[in-house]
Formats: structure tokens, sequence, C-alpha cells
DNA sequence: TTTTTTAGTGCAAATGTTTGCATGATTTTT
DNA sequence: AAAAATCATGCAAACATTTGCACTAAAAAA
């Protein structure tokens, strides 16, 4: 009447083949010291009874998971669930699985969070640290583990890590040059939080294409924004038609910015892109559906999260051989042009 | 000179205490029989030692896990990451971690996904079927591993199984109305899937709201698209602008079509919403921030997964009580009117 | 006071797998 | 033919925690 419902476990293979648990526990392993034999006998067995290990227990004796941990700002946004969508993408093949974590930003549940993957002893950890983290100890403590740990898009020098990114400032500064060869002449900027490297990058890129361009830098055609969002960049938008000459050409930190620049623009009668150009940044859904399409820099945030779990997971499969060097990785970003800053075809 | 940099233990405050082990276990569980002096004893001494429980060796003795699995088509659609967005928050709270998972539309990778899941003990699974799900055994054999699910946004009657939706058939029957008491006569739908229980119930409620107000209702006024993309639906509304007349309301199942939509009629002369109304579905960012904004539903995503994660952790932590019965959630939607239905406005 | 109940703690087993070492069998070398 | 080397497998411990049961001491009931 008792039904033991219980779980298949090795033993029961080796019982039912008159061998040891340890040979299992070694065919199941591939290890070397195994006859071809005993192997096919073995692994048909396994098969027939339907058996597959108990991954608790192994990671318990081994003290490996094959879990990685993945730590971003929020997932709801277009670039870090593209960027997710990559890591489980390729972290699923190698029998990896991630496990995800939003910091919203903060700091304390940025530390809370990898303290807690160290406990759990995740294999290996990706995160985009949040606009409040300035010190990385969390993240080096990581190490002293031995947890290999991967960064993107947002990095820092004072961490020895491995690191995916974007050339922002290169990027950056390929988008002013599309639009000074556009004719443009007095170029703004909408800028993302400065607190930020990759924006600072962003803003950097653009000075760069001026100065190289002999163009005139002046501060009141760079208008910061906290956040990126549509809003922030109305009001940036409105507040650059009050320079005088208004901008003829403004490159977006992003694409909800200069969504809002372009409308913002528009409604004012000045004619995109013939009156003046725009561009945004990371190619979201909306920079190809508006009218006229936004220009932009396609941030290959799927190959960046690809890239980000590859070298992880060489990094963990590695750790053994302690070739634990850090790679840092630029992933190539392209100018894509569109309607919002083409004069050619119009 | 060896540094035997090993874990603290249980067994280490047992010592450390003159206690056994046994007694820490209790006192960190919040075990009854233990007594006030001694649970603030043993916790101050974990807080001076920096302990924290092996959550692998917790599992493998205890046979339960503090992970949730969450198997959705594919992260990077704004739908699911919200939805997902609103299950890590509220897991995370609850002292759960979120282990993620694209089936990416295949039923093969979707079962075994779901066998892993199963396998690796699982405290529970929320799922999204991906479009080639069918058979529902190898969520069914979940059950019998006692492991909670619960269902959301796809759904079907085969299972018995806690489900988190919204009401479709309802939502585009509003959404209809709503374009019938803007005046429109000749009503269209660009439709999803009709494969996919959801986007039948669209279609559904569109017909219903005909039916009730006396319009005619024409077949070749429904467009059926496969994946609802932009493309597919400016196939839809070429194919709708042969028709006579020409529709002068366009229900969308989905953002992306109602943006298309909008920039077919439009491009073919056709003002919006002055001589066709049009109404899309899930409120994604493009839609208010085309021109004019595009009226929609609310799909209420992330309450969604904050809804799905609480009935899911709820019946994780009732299931020693055995109250397993299933809920079937209906999440409210909105309405949100904006320019591309709005005739008074104009 | 004696018996019964209750409260608080300890003992020890059990969980499924991995792995260093030992062992026995076979093959190779001398 | 003996010794050495190699191969394939088994033994048993170890991993950190939880939990049923037992036990002691104190409190309550008799």
């Amino acid at each position: 009447m008792k039904k033991k419902e219980a779980r298949i476990t090795i033993k029961d293979i080796a019982k039912a083949l008159n061998l040891s648990a340890a040979t299992i526990s070694r065919v199941l392993s591939n290890h070397p010291a195994i006859s071809e034999s005993t192997k096919k006998i073995v692994n048909d067995k396994v098969k027939e009874m339907g058996f597959s290990l108990d991954p608790i227990a192994s990671s318990f004796r081994s003290k490996k998971t094959k879990s990685i941990g993945v730590v971003c700002p929020r997932i709801d946004i277009d670039f870090h669930s593209k960027v997710i969508s990559g890591i489980e993408e390729y972290a699923y093949k190698q029998g990896y699985q991630i496990t995800i974590f939003q910091s919203h930003d903060s700091y304390i549940k940025e530390t809370e969070i990898v303290q807690m993957l160290e406990n759990s002893l995740a294999a290996g950890v990706i995160i985009c640290p949040g606009l409040e983290t300035k010190r990385y100890e969390h993240l080096k403590k990581l190490g002293k583990s031995n947890i290999p740990l991967v960064l993107y898009d947002r990095t820092s020098e004072q961490l020895k890590a491995s690191k995916v990114i974007i050339n922002d400032f290169e990027a950056s500064y390929n988008a002013t040059v599309h639009l000074i060869q556009q004719g443009c002449k007095n170029l703004a900027h909408i800028a993302g939080n400065q607190n930020v490297d990759i924006f600072k990058s962003r803003l950097a890129g653009f000075k760069k294409a001026l100065e190289q361009y002999k163009l005139p830098f002046q501060e009141q055609f760079v208008k910061e924004t906290k956040n990126l969002t549509y809003e922030e960049g109305k009001e940036a938008a409105e507040a650059l038609l009050l320079n005088t000459p208004i901008p003829d050409g403004i490159v977006c930190a992003n694409d909800y910015t200069a969504a809002a620049a372009l409308k913002v623009f528009r409604n004012n009668g000045i004619a995109i892109p013939g009156k003046a150009a725009i561009i945004g940044f990371s190619n979201y859904p909306i920079s190809s559906i508006l009218e006229p399409q936004i220009s932009t820099i396609d941030d290959s945030a799927y190959e960046m999260g690809l890239v980000a779990a590859k070298i992880l997971i060489q990094q963990i499969e590695d750790k053994e051989m302690q070739v634990l060097d850090y790679q840092e990785i630029i992933i190539k970003t392209k100018l894509i042009v569109r309607g919002s800053s083409d004069r050619k075809q119009n």
C-alpha cells in the first residue's frame, strides 16, 4: 500500500547491474578509466530506467554548480532583456542554467545579491553594475571565492575582471561624424547620466568628432538627462530649441530621447532631416517604426550576452588549469542610417 | 602554511557555543521548541562569525529548493520581460530565486526544460507555453512530482493548474466597442495566430462587439498573422486597403501591427483617426511615442508576473497542508484611449 | 512526595554523489 | 616464469544539513 515513489539513484543502477555506485558515477562523468563495454552497459541501463543524476546531490558533493548568476538593473529594459536572451541561449546549450536578479540600481541590493550568489556557490556571475555602484569590493570578493565574473555594458577600471562592452566612444564618434557629413554645423547632444562611464564616453566621442572637424563645442548644446526617458528627452529637446542658432543635428544617447527630439523639433516646424538631422543609440524597436525612421547605433545586445556567457563559461571550465587571465571584449556596433539623418534620400 | 579557507559550518557555531548542530539548525529555521535565550545566543554568534547556511546542503537534506523555474518563449519580448520582472521582484522578497529558460516556442525544448526542472527539484514552475504546445503531459508530470505550477498568458483547458491571464475576450470587446462609439461602421481586425487561445479570444471579442451593435461581420475584414510583427502588420493593412469600403476602424491584436496599420493607412492618404480609427493591444512603448499616439489595451504584464509569483509561492508554502486547489486569476486590463482613435479631440 | 507532563536539547542516521586509495585481474616487460 | 606495469573496478569516507527519537530537567498535577 505504501507507494514509495522514491527517486531512482545511482545505487539502483549499480544494483541492477551488479556494479558499484562508483563505477556508475564514473561512467556518467566520462572517467577515462572505464572500459567501453561497461560504459555501454551502464548507459543503456540508465536510459532504460530513465535515470538522471540528482543535480543537488552532485553539487553538494563536488562543490560545483551549473548555475550562472545574472545581475542587471532591470530585466524589462530592451537592452538587458536582449543581453539576457543571449546569455540564456549560450548557457543552456552548454548545460548551464541562469538565475536572474534585478538590482534596480540599488547598491545595497546589488551587494546583497552578489553575497547570496557567492553563498550559493554560483558557477559564475555576469553583472551589469547599477548606477549607484562606485565601490567594487563585493565583486572582488567573488574573485577571492574563486567565482569567475564577467561585467557587461557598464564596467570599471577599478576591477580586474573580464568585460564585454561596446566602444561607446567610437560609436558616438561615428554617429557624430555621420551627421557632420550630412552637413550639420551646429551639433547638439542629449546625454545620459554622466556618472555612468558609457554615457561619459558617448559625450566624449561626440566632442572628439567636433574637434576633429573643427566645429565649435558649446556647453549649452549638451543636455544631460538622468535616465534617458522619453519625457526627459522632450525637456532636453525643448531646451535645445532655446539656443541660437537652433541645432541642426542632434546626437542622442538613446532612441527614446531621439524619438522625443524628433517629435519636439517637428512640432516646432523644424523639418527632419532637412533642417535638423537626428541620430539615436541602441536600435530599439521604435526607431524603425517612427516616421521618419530614426538613424541609430545598433548595440548588438544579444551578441553581447552571447559573448559574455561564452567567456564566463570558458573561465569556469578552465578554472582548474588556473589560466585566469581577464579578457576585455569590445563588441562591434553598427551605424544604421535611416530617414532621420539621411539627407540624400530626401 | 596551509590556508584551509573552508566554509564556516553549522558545526563551527555549535562548537563555539557548546551546543549541538541540531540546535543551531533549529534556531535557524525558527523551530518552536527552542528557548528564546539560546535563540539569541545562537543568532548573535551567527552574526559575529558571518555564517550562513549552505543552501545546497540544505536542499540536499530537506529535498526542497528555493528556486522557481520560469519558462517563456523568449525573454526579449516586451511582454515577457515585464512579466519576469514582476516575478523576480516578488520572488526575491520572499527569498526565492528565479531560473529562466526560453523555449523559443519549441515543444521539444519546452519538455526538455520542464523535465530538467522536475529533475532539479524546482520549488515551483511558472510557464507560458510555446505556440507548438498542444499536449500537456510534461506539465501534468510536474503535478505528480508535487511541484506547483502556474501558467500565464497562454493557458489550456486541458490542464488543471493555476492560471494568470487577462480577459482577452473582454479586452478586445471593449476595444471594439470603443471604436464603434467613435462612429466606426466598417471594422477590421488584424489578428494573431489563431492556434493560440488568446488570439482566438481577441477575435471572438471583436466579433461579439460587432454582433452586439448589429454591424456586419465579413471574413475579408479579418487578417490573420503568424507572429504579429510590424512587417506582417503592413501586409495585413495593405490587404485591408483592397476592400470596399475601406475599413474605418481597425482593432489590432498588438501594437506593432497597429503601428504598421497606422503607417500604411496614412501613407495612403487615410487620415487617422478621422477616416479610420486604430487601436492596438499591449501598450508597448512605441504606442505612446508614435504620432498620433496609439490607443491600446494595457495588459498589466508586470502585475501578471507579480500575481503569478504570489500564487505560486502560496502553493509552495501551503503544500504541506495539502490545500492544492487551483486558482484562475484574471488581471484587469485597461483601455487607453489616445490619438489614434479619439475623434473628439480632433 | 510521587507521578505526569512539558520544555529544551542532543544523538545519530540519512540524503546521493564523488573521489582517493586499494585491490584484483590482465597485460607487458624482463 | 617472474616481476612490473597497466587497467578496470570496488570500498568507504566525506560533504552540511535536517529530523525522528530519546533523554534530562524542570514544572505541573496528583
